[in-house]
DNA sequence: TGTGAAACCAGGAAGAT
DNA sequence: ATCTTCCTGGTTTCACA
């Protein structure tokens, strides 16, 4: 995406951390701390949106406030050579999707799946393993966080439904 | 954290996807976006912040602008039981561990790792291993993502050095 | 990069539904 | 109660130096 080393200094090193501990701060905040106006810092983020450094900025939500309380992981193997452009395709289907990568190992891809509880996971599980050349998946369910679950929160869709 | 339910309608759901979606957008505008008052909206936020649904606002970057190159994820076997507990004080001291989480299945926690290259994650997970209880490790690297890596993006160490 | 100006926004007070 | 309107100070964003 840039292959150009896109010229990345301690300054914006200092935004981007000042950004990630809260998207909201004011450029001007951010200005007085980094020891610049409020239109540089402004323009820097401009630029780090461009160049993709910065690809975005979003409220963390704690998914069990948005009825996701159920989450998994789930090994996916493929009948014969996996293209991973099909792979990508298959993947956009299923919006309880939230991650999905290709991986060493036995199996070809690694999901991480969202649902609203274990009902829903089977669904979406056996909704997945009907896609065409997927042969097996083993899934992993996740129990308990050990870390504040930072972000990676976010199924990027917000809702089902708050009984 | 909220023993209360917390009621959150139609309205909740609608500000929490506008800031989602983007987490600079002005209460103003979300007001309109949804039909409220731009202080409205703001008491919403604040009382979902309170309340713990919405945990904060965060750039997204891309991790390998800010030098993680290397991601993978390492099934960790323990010597008999593994008190979450004391797994969860190990994982804090190592930075390069993104997420951390008990599962199902013969492992008994599951790390997600960034390093900067394969020779940190080497390093990384050397490290790991020398810790107390930890018996055996299986790493599984990440080669590429079948999604636009939403959030999960975020080592939140922003920093090692970038060539 | 910084400055200045105009438009816009945040956040609180007071009042209407 | 919760929403709205109004208001003041701060913020964003532009053009220009």
């Amino acid at each position: 995406m840039n292959s150009r080393p896109a010229p990345f200094d301690d300054l914006d090193r200092k935004i981007v951390t000042a950004l990630m501990a809260n998207a909201r701060t004011s450029f001007a905040e951010i200005g007085s701390a980094v020891g610049l106006s409020a239109t540089a810092v402004k323009r820097r983020v401009d630029r780090m949106r461009e160049t993709g450094v910065i690809t975005g900025f979003t409220a963390t939500v704690t998914p069990e406030a948005l009825g996701w309380r159920t989450e998994a992981y789930v090994e996916v193997y493929c009948e014969g050579a996996a293209p991973p452009r099909r792979l990508a395709e298959v993947v956009r289907n299923h919006p309880e999707i939230t991650a999905a990568m290709t991986v060493t190992g036995g199996a070809d891809a690694l999901l991480h799946v969202r649902a609203r509880d274990v009902d829903h996971f089977e669904a979406v599980l056996e909704r997945i393993r009907t896609e065409p050349f997927i042969r097996k998946t083993i899934s992993v369910m996740v129990l308990s966080h050990l870390l504040p679950e930072s972000p990676e929160a976010g199924a990027s869709q917000p809702a089902p439904d708050v009984r």
